[in-house]
RNA sequence: GCGAGAGUGGCGGAAUUGGUAGACGCGCUGGACUUAGGAUCCAGUCCUUCGGGGUGGGGGUUCGAGUCCCCCCUCUCGCACCA
């Protein structure tokens, strides 16, 4: 339609913050418990905040607020809380650069991207925003601390630790990736400390069991977290050492092999390398060794392809059958798996073979396989498939799946071993040697040792005052003040433990917080955190597989197990959305490829930026950055936003089409619409916001084309067919263009908000078509087509295929062999 | 090495149970309107010798394969001396 007077443009500056002050007013995001609608928890993983939202963060909470959305027009009583990773290191750094205070950047922080937030019109309830760093949240931490540390689940050792020298601090396993920090990238050291424990093996079972059960977790996590718990069966085997009472102890998955085992291996940092050498010949060169392999970082030592070691001068005594074998301290033991000692058995383990062969040990073959013995002399790499054993004693014969079983009960007979089982899971070290943390609630005292801060005497709150030290350490153990305090147990004078805690703690319940955030009475209202546990859908990086995500489950466990929470799993669905790149590389500053969320929304508005992160690919894929994919986002919009204006001018005071005849071009319309319909809540439900978008646009461009289609000037249901596909686009896009859809809607003459309307439902009735179209195939490839009528039956459709005059032509003079019909789709003719 | 996932136009990506490959968008080409357009609207856009041929390569199952099966190649991610 001609445009003869000038349309109001598309201004997102002024819709979108008049509307979001109208939201704002009438707390429309304020949700509670007294609903009579399904409860439905959706959540994005909390933000750390750094200063400013990048591109990863919007894609994150336009999926997560798109759904949000959609899950409330769909009749849920919807929960979307936001709140803020509050404590780490980055506010230190930053500090010390800017001459702040970690806490004074951090709520900067925070005040900025709350801001950024509500530019972006996400639907948070934020009467439950929450920040880790205030003593209202990780006091509760505190108390559950105590509490674990009653029940055994926190414990202190010295113990070989992971440390990052730039963080200076200890990091967890999990934090560590490829020998690097996970947070600044420098090479961890080991380092011998003291440090605080979660029990997490002690959950390892129920851990790995759950991983089968939750079906709505993809299935790349939890294998992930399969293979981190690494379950696996065998048995742990007691080797007596020569000329001593005690024993060494192996844990092996090849106990079938035991009669082949002609030395032993132990790991640098087993205590017995060094006690066994004392005093023998051997006592300096062990010393050299361990401490040179000692002080290799993980990287290096993994790096070593290598096999070396030294002998002990020490023998052991195969319990199986007396066998005097060597004692070796050896490069590619690891201390942390299984018992940190080896039953070396060259003949069937490839790493024994190489170690066999460079120190000319001695080879026992004692699994067969089809092709019978290859001979210890002839073998060039180790036979580690199963087999039948041999020179294996009482054994001999029997099938390594069965010996499996039959040698650790034999031994568990003599007291000598037994089956088991080992997790190669690690207790989480939650012990962080730095300040802008929770302080962990231990009190030092020489006379009582370590206690817990006495329940009624937390929180142990975080001095505020302290100035922070340029060379990157933790102010607290300077703070006397602070420091100093006294026993929980004999009152006499004692010091604060001044490790805090790793930052995942905090991150490991604030999604439970978030059901009752001002409850003071403890961690968690079980009243209204048992009405929205566990969370729906949770929404973030695949980058915490096995951080985050391993830990939140394994806290969950822990308040369950206390009585504070009934959910067995914190996260009943998971999506795991991809990174955002350009130019084929992950947005960094380092790379200068960022696109920063401020400008766009400057120059486009929010509800572009919101429509082309969901358009651009599907949520778990990655997305491309395309500033003229974003251009495009924009000009669909803006033709929304004209074809709105021209339908609101047009249609005014008719209703949207309910019934009566339609001429064809109007008809179509109609049933493009419930298509539609159909097409974006089938979509969206399953989170294809992608295809959800493109089926929008096609219905606007044929939203357009009727609206052009001078023809139609006097058809009296002109107007109300067109209201009717506005309509239902304006409702259907508002979950992921918020603001431009309820400023049409309320233009179209509506009082509500689209978050309180009803999502639309399609009409059947209005999907069937009188005619259908047909494809007619020779051999499978399609030769024509036909319009015919949607109740045709088969045979109707074969004789018009078979008379159709391209397919006839097709056909010539060759015999029909077999017709295969389709109903109401295709025809296919065998010649 | 082990485990998981993915290879489709110039690009991002569609194709829900095997049934018209390339929806939608970007880009590009042409046109309309216009003083002008990087605004808007319309048309076209996989290749083609016009017979056909096309979803990383090769084989197979089927009336029919991007989709199912086997082999191979490439890429991404995770784990990586786990006894």
């Amino acid at each position: 339609m001609a445009e003869n007077n000038k349309l109001e443009r598309y201004n997102p500056a002024e819709v979108e913050k008049r509307w979001q002050q109208q939201w704002d007013a009438q707390r429309v995001f304020d949700v509670d418990e007294n609903s009579t609608k399904p409860k439905y928890y959706l959540l994005e993983m909390f933000p750390y905040p750094s200063g400013r939202l990048h591109m990863g963060h919007v894609r994150n909470y336009s999926i997560g607020d798109t759904l949000a959305r959609l899950k409330r027009m769909r009749g849920h009583n919807v929960l979307h809380p936001m709140g803020w990773d509050a404590f780490g290191m980055p506010a230190e750094n930053a500090a010390i650069a800017n001459k702040t205070h970690p806490a004074k950047w951090t709520y900067e922080n925070i005040d900025y991207m709350r801001g950024q937030f509500k530019k972006m019109g996400f639907s948070y309830d934020w009467r439950r925003e929450l920040a880790t760093c205030d003593v209202s949240y990780y006091r509760w931490e505190q108390l559950v601390f105590v509490k674990m540390w009653g029940k055994g689940l926190v414990y202190r050792k010295n113990t070989t630790v992971n440390w990052c020298d730039k963080c200076q601090t200890v990091l967890a396993n999990e934090q560590v990736e490829d020998g690097k920090c996970w947070r600044c990238d420098s090479e961890v050291q080991q380092k011998q400390m003291y440090g605080y424990f979660f029990r997490i093996t002690d959950y390892a079972e129920e851990l790995l069991e759950w991983t089968h059960k939750l079906e709505g977790w993809p299935e790349r996590v939890l294998t992930m977290q399969r293979n981190w718990i690494g379950k696996s069966y065998g048995a742990e085997i007691d080797f007596p050492i020569e000329g001593r009472d005690d024993a060494i102890k192996v844990f092996t998955t090849r106990a079938d092999t035991l009669f082949g085992s002609t030395f032993m291996s132990l790991a640098p940092e087993h205590p017995m390398a060094i006690e066994l050498s004392t005093g023998t010949a051997q006592e300096q060169a062990v010393k050299d060794f361990v401490d040179r392999v000692g002080r290799q970082s993980f990287a290096d030592r993994a790096d070593e392809k290598q096999k070396e070691g030294v002998f002990t001068g020490a023998y052991a005594l195969n319990p199986v059958n007396g066998k005097r074998i060597p004692i070796y301290a050896a490069n590619f033991v690891l201390m942390d798996y299984g018992t940190g000692a080896v039953m070396a058995v060259p003949t069937h383990d490839q790493r024994d073979f190489e170690f066999a062969r460079q120190y000319g040990l001695e080879l026992v073959e004692v699994i067969v396989g089809p092709d019978g013995p290859i001979g210890e002399s002839n073998m060039t790499e180790a036979y580690t498939n199963y087999g039948t054993l041999v020179n294996s004693g009482r054994f001999d014969g029997m099938t390594s799946d069965d010996a499996k079983k039959a040698i650790p009960a034999w031994l568990e007979e003599q007291g000598k071993g037994k089956q088991t089982i080992n997790y190669r899971l690690r207790d989480w070290g939650i012990s962080r040697q730095r300040y802008w943390g929770a302080p962990i609630p231990m009190v030092h005292c020489e006379k009582c040792g370590l206690s817990p801060v006495k329940p009624e005497d937390l929180p142990v709150a975080l001095p505020l005052d302290a100035e922070l030290p340029t060379t990157g350490g933790s102010p607290l153990p300077l703070l006397d003040e602070w420091v100093n305090t006294t026993c929980p147990v004999c009152g006499g004078p004692a010091k604060r433990e001044t490790d805090t805690m790793d930052t995942f703690v905090e991150s490991s319940w604030y999604y439970a917080r978030y059901a009752c955030p001002d409850y003071d009475q403890g961690p968690l209202d079980p009243e209204r955190t048992n009405y929205w546990m566990p969370v729906d859908q949770y929404v973030g990086g695949i980058e915490h597989a096995v951080l985050h995500l391993l830990y939140s489950r394994f806290y969950t466990k822990v308040l369950r197990d206390m009585g504070m929470i009934k959910a067995d799993e914190p996260f009943q669905n998971l999506l795991t959305q991809g990174m955002v790149i350009k130019d084929g590389a992950k947005m960094s500053k380092s790379k200068g490829n960022v696109v920063d969320p401020d400008e766009m929304v400057g120059r486009y508005g929010a509800d572009t930026v919101r429509l082309f992160s969901l358009f651009a690919a599907p949520p778990e894929r990655d997305l491309e950055w395309s500033d003229q994919g974003v251009e495009g986002a924009h000009r669909f919009l803006n033709r929304l936003w004209r074809l709105g204006l021209a339908v609101v001018d047009s249609a005014a005071g008719v209703k949207a089409y309910e019934s009566g005849e339609l001429s064809p071009t109007l008809d179509d319309l109609h049933r493009k619409t419930h298509e539609t319909i159909k097409k974006v809540t089938e979509d969206a439900e399953r989170f294809q916001f992608n295809t959800a978008i493109a089926a929008l646009m096609e219905l606007v461009n044929q939203v357009s084309l009727v609206e052009q289609d001078e023809s139609l000037a006097g058809d009296p249901q002109r107007a109300a067919v067109l209201r009717e596909a506005v309509e239902a686009t304006v409702t259907m896009l508002s979950p992921m263009a918020p603001h431009i859809t309820d400023e049409l809607w309320n233009r179209l003459g509506y009082d509500g908000l689209l978050l309180e309307a009803q999502w639309p439902v399609w009409d059947d009735q209005a999907l069937a078509k009188a005619e259908k179209q047909v494809v007619f195939q020779i051999n499978g490839k399609v030769r024509g087509k036909a319009m015919l009528p949607a109740d045709a039956d088969d045979e109707t459709l074969k004789q018009t295929a078979l008379g159709d005059a391209k397919v006839a032509k097709f056909i010539g003079e060759k015999p029909v062999k077999k017709v295969i019909v389709v109903q109401g789709k295709l025809v296919n003719i065998v010649i």
